[in-house]
DNA sequence: TACGATACGGACCAGCGGTCCGCTTCTTCC
DNA sequence: GGAAGAAGCGGACCGCTGGTCCGTATCGTA
């Protein structure tokens, strides 16, 4: 086993980029603007730093979203419910949906940074890989809508960051108003043949 | 009107452009290694040149996307039924979503270049509000979902067209299948309280 | 044909992500 | 505690990209 500790300067370097990055992130309007240099800068510490802990800026942000939503995550997989996996699937499914919905609300500007990476979609990522097996395994075992996969695909593209933002930022949607509107969407798409 | 007919150079130019820079995306994996530099010499011009005829990067590839799309766009203006107006709302939404859909499996690369561009969100863009407002509109006139705002922002993204590549190029769905899905999935949302 | 307007094109620039390597700091073992 | 060596640091540096600029070639017109 190749693990080793990483050493303390390495670990609080590690940690101060990933708030300064999330500071910048969430303060500039296009995720574009925020460069290597600058997160480096404000972190206080040197470029090369930064791509010796991440690998590359694509590598960053993915490590900076995946530990935002680690207590999502954590919710979702030993919470209580409804967002646990104790819940039955027809209200699990909407609990799911909002909590992701409420996630992309709240970290709006790092999941368009990630979405847009360009480099490779938003859908060769493990986390959606694991969202949608998910979402299709409980689909499954509702059983209104057929066709359980795709309709995993559309509820989440449903929830799609630059979606968000759009919505809230330019329509000026309050956060409660589009919750309400995602979740009886949903229910028309469970609801559907019963 | 400063409306002055171009140079002949010109127009010969902005085609060449054109086609040169639809056969590179075409091509290409990724949107992001086709360069400015690569567009212009495949098309045997200058890099100013390009420039010139369209401003920046992004407003070149929104010129290609809205010239392929103009068919589309014309056969669901003043087109026969199933796509043009005359269709009865129940049939012309599917309709719709199917040449949106067969759209961007046509011209996925494309799509992903614009919807990937970074600079500004896909939903900033004049055509998606077009085709939102038309399927809106057309919603509330069924009127089966309730929301017919957000319904509408959700069938399109469906048919994102990263969504569309990943399916067909990663996933390896058939385009008939996936057209089956969206179509099924659909008339779901539509029948949802009939 | 000659002349003004228009467009061409490639050298040029600034800024980006990413690399490299001499130097510093931590850890470990005596 | 101190010395040796591993691990990490940081900023000068590189290649490449989108975008600009302006002397020159081409077009439209009388």
């Amino acid at each position: 086993m190749p693990e080793r500790k990483p050493r303390k300067d390495a670990a609080r370097n590690r940690a101060a980029v990933f708030t300064a990055a999330d500071s910048l992130f969430a303060q500039c309007r296009s995720p574009e603007e925020v460069t290597m240099a600058d997160i480096a800068a404000a972190a206080g510490v040197g470029k090369g730093t930064l791509f010796r802990a991440f690998g590359d800026r694509t590598a960053l942000i993915r490590a900076l979203y995946e530990a935002r939503l680690e207590p999502v995550r954590n919710a979702v997989e030993e919470g209580p419910p409804p967002l646990g996996p104790a819940t039955p699937p027809l209200q699990r499914v909407p609990a799911l949906l909002d909590a992701v919905l409420c996630f992309k609300l709240d970290n709006r500007h790092l999941a368009q940074a990630l979405e847009g990476t360009g480099t490779d979609s938003p859908y060769r990522t493990e986390h959606y890989e694991r969202w949608h097996t998910l979402l299709r395994d409980l689909l499954q075992r509702i059983p209104a809508p057929a066709d359980s996969d795709f309709t995993a695909h559309a509820l989440l593209a449903a929830t799609r960051a630059d979606l968000v933002a759009y919505l809230t930022d330019e329509k000026e949607m309050p956060r409660e108003e589009l919750r309400d509107r995602l979740a009886k969407f949903t229910a028309g798409v469970l609801g559907s043949t019963t």
